[in-house]
DNA sequence: ATACGATTTTTTTTT
DNA sequence: AAAATCGTAT
């Protein structure tokens, strides 16, 4: 029996133990609003709901895990069969069974950010655009606008004129991309992002039966980060809940920090108004900082006017202020980050409860360089993902052609890396396979030789020794297999070639064989991967690694829902954080400033802002840049350095 | 015409 | 680190 009384505070039991009905749950930083979701569901199915009714959409995969597991150790294995993941994820788990009505097959693939780039640039290349003199936007640039459009659900002139001006001279020019890229999709068989909620709706929207399946199914909905679904996401709610109307939704106004990729915060406000007689809470209770962070973060997210009025109190005491440190360059903010470091993990601070936090990815570079150098161990959860990395995307390329032999992109891919084959010849080769019908058998024609030209002799007849026993060992459809199959047939030595850090490429690759023993079919293998971020934070299971404790480095984007007891924000100048690019967009500083709101709510205890005064790295190249606004802005003139609401350290030469 | 290596430039954030 | 650019070799 669980405890609801004891285990939750008054306004968390409220929640749990709210009636049927749709609810809104403005829920702040540190409240408890995953354990409130997470013993509520866990009451749901202990009152005799049957799991397989429950919805539960997250913004990660890891979060639905973890919330699961959790649910799992309150009720035991009654949990599973709750349908838990990313809006992305349940898209693609709905839209796999239905997705002929839309014009695919069941065996779609998954673009990832790459492909659909790579796409999107052949589909400006057909067209013959951006050839003359002035430079056309570069394909990602594009991508971004026809992204945007499809997640707000607004034209590409609105999207234009909102955000990007610049490119408005070229917008006939981005239609007809639009459209070529749509269709091309289609005839490719392939879903990007996108598509699996924009097709997820279309499906609900046009199929009554499918319509009434699904909002008959889920007699309870419950949304986590509700602050950060676009309105695609918010119209699928709609027509799941149209049924039973058990609404749940959970956010926080002020840490909305989604909407370039078309997250609207204000769903939250018109939750109420939507869903008539909705049940308004609040978790308000702070668990996780100490008065002076959390007095420092109200005061900076004040400065933005549109949000729900509320105050998060802090239920700890004492504490010490945030502590703002100038420094002069970049040099000197990464030899102070590590020596402090040092100094917390000699007094006892174990290093994972620690993190340096900054807006971009390349940030941290300087950083990680003197972490290597003074041997402190540490993990960064930014920048390129292991799945995004181009030896694994070889590898999977080859699992895509053997799931779908038309799979344009992935034979493109597979034969460039070949001797003597580029662009222009692997277009030249996916033709011919193409026209023949059966890819897999022309790879072994005669006629493809004299095809493709005599210099790519020896990288075909190459390419068909390795496939002639991929294709052998791909027979009883074991992923696995498939890999090691590929592996030992060439690639291992094709990648030594290739790669001048070979080494810790095959490491991966070992990493990938291990992962991938977990899925019976190369279908399942390839979806889940498309979906997927870090091998290691959603997938730690299977990594067997003696756990280390290791300093965190993680952009304020991926620390959402995370904390830590020392958090150290690096960067902290005009520019990067609020980041100049950003500022262009309308609504940039109210957005960046919900960045920086995130960030310092991570902290438990220690909170530092280090700011670099020369933007460079040796105090000679790089400009002078200013403190970032948004600690200007908290420090009051009137007030005593010791009133401030945060401490200023002045730092010697290290 | 094509492939490919060397050089320079440029980095927002992510499912 | 990866993309864009440029020059050279085939």
């Amino acid at each position: 029996m669980i405890d609801y009384i004891n285990e939750l505070n008054a306004e968390q039991y409220e929640v749990v133990m709210a009636p049927d009905g749709p609810a809104l749950v403005i829920a702040g930083a540190g409240s408890g609003k995953t354990r409130a979701l997470t013993y509520r569901v866990a009451r749901l199915i202990d009152e005799g709901v049957n799991p397989e009714n429950i919805l539960l959409a997250t913004f990660t995969n890891k979060a639905a895990k973890s919330m699961l597991t959790r649910v799992e150790a309150l009720i035991g294995s009654k949990a599973s069969g709750v349908w838990g993941g990313t809006f992305h994820h349940l898209g693609n788990r709905i839209l796999r069974k239905h997705s002929g009505l839309l014009g695919y097959s069941r065996s779609y693939s998954i673009l990832d950010r790459d492909d659909a780039r790579q796409l999107l640039a052949s589909c400006i290349a057909d067209l013959g655009i951006g050839t003359g003199k002035d430079r056309f936007p570069k394909p990602a640039l594009v991508g971004d606008v026809i992204g945007l459009a499809e997640n707000t659900r607004n034209s590409l002139e609105y999207i234009v004129t909102k955000r990007y001006q610049n490119l408005f001279k070229y917008i006939t020019d981005i239609h007809k991309i639009a459209l070529r890229f749509r269709i091309r999709k289609k005839e490719l068989n392939v879903m990007d992002f996108d598509d699996l909620l924009v097709n997820w709706l279309q499906l609900l929207r046009e199929h009554e039966d499918i319509r009434e399946k699904y909002a008959g199914q889920f007699v309870h909905v419950l949304v986590d980060e509700y602050q950060d679904t676009n309105v695609v996401q918010a119209e699928i709610l709609n027509h799941l809940a149209v049924l039973h109307n058990n609404i749940m939704v959970v956010g926080d106004d002020s840490q909305s920090i989604y909407s370039f990729r078309g997250a609207d915060f204000t769903n939250i406000f018109s939750f109420p108004a939507k869903y008539k007689n909705a049940r308004i809470f609040k978790l308000e209770t702070n668990y996780r900082s100490t008065p002076p962070i959390l007095h420092f973060a109200n005061m900076s997210i004040e400065n933005n006017e549109k949000q729900f009025q509320k105050k998060l109190k802090a239920v700890r005491e004492g504490g010490a202020r945030p502590i703002y440190a100038p420094m002069r360059d970049i040099t000197q903010q990464a030899n102070f980050v590590v020596q402090r470091i040092i100094e917390l993990f000699d007094a006892g601070v174990p290093l994972d409860e620690i993190a340096v936090l900054y807006r971009a990815h390349y940030h941290s570079m300087e950083l990680q360089m003197e972490l290597v150098r003074r041997r402190v161990p540490f993990v960064v959860r930014s920048g390129i993902r292991f799945f995004e990395q181009a030896h694994i995307k070889d590898i999977t390329a080859v699992v895509r052609i053997l799931v779908n032999p038309f799979d344009e992109l992935a034979w493109k891919r597979v034969l460039t890396l070949f001797d003597k084959i580029g662009k222009a010849r692997a277009e030249k080769i996916w033709k011919f396979l193409e026209s023949s019908g059966v890819p897999h058998n022309a790879l072994f024609s005669s006629d493809l030789l004299e095809n493709a030209g005599k210099s790519a002799e020896p990288g075909i007849i190459k390419m068909r020794e390795i496939f002639k026993r991929v294709f052998e060992d791909a027979k009883d459809d074991t992923p696995w297999k498939v890999i090691e199959s590929f592996l030992a047939a060439g690639y291992r030595d094709l990648l030594t070639v290739r790669y001048d850090e070979s080494a810790s490429r095959e490491d991966d690759l070992r990493q990938l064989v291990i992962f991938s023993r977990q899925f019976q079919s190369l279908a399942d293998f390839l979806s889940d991967l498309a979906l997927m971020t870090n091998i290691d934070e959603e997938n730690n299971d299977f990594r067997h690694e003696v756990p280390e404790q290791k300093v965190v480095l993680s952009t304020i984007h991926q620390a959402k829902g995370l904390e830590w007891s020392v958090v150290f924000m690096i960067r902290c100048s005009e520019g990067m954080i609020p980041l100049a690019r950003a500022l262009r967009e309308p609504g940039g500083v109210d957005e960046e400033r919900r960045l920086f709101y995130v960030a310092t709510t991570r902290a438990k205890d220690q909170l530092y802002l280090c700011h670099t005064i020369m933007d460079g790295n040796h105090g000679y190249s790089g400009k002078p840049c200013a403190p970032s606004r948004f600690i200007e802005e908290l420090a009051a003139p009137s007030l005593n350095p010791h009133e401030q609401p945060f401490e200023q350290w002045l730092i010697d030469e290290i």
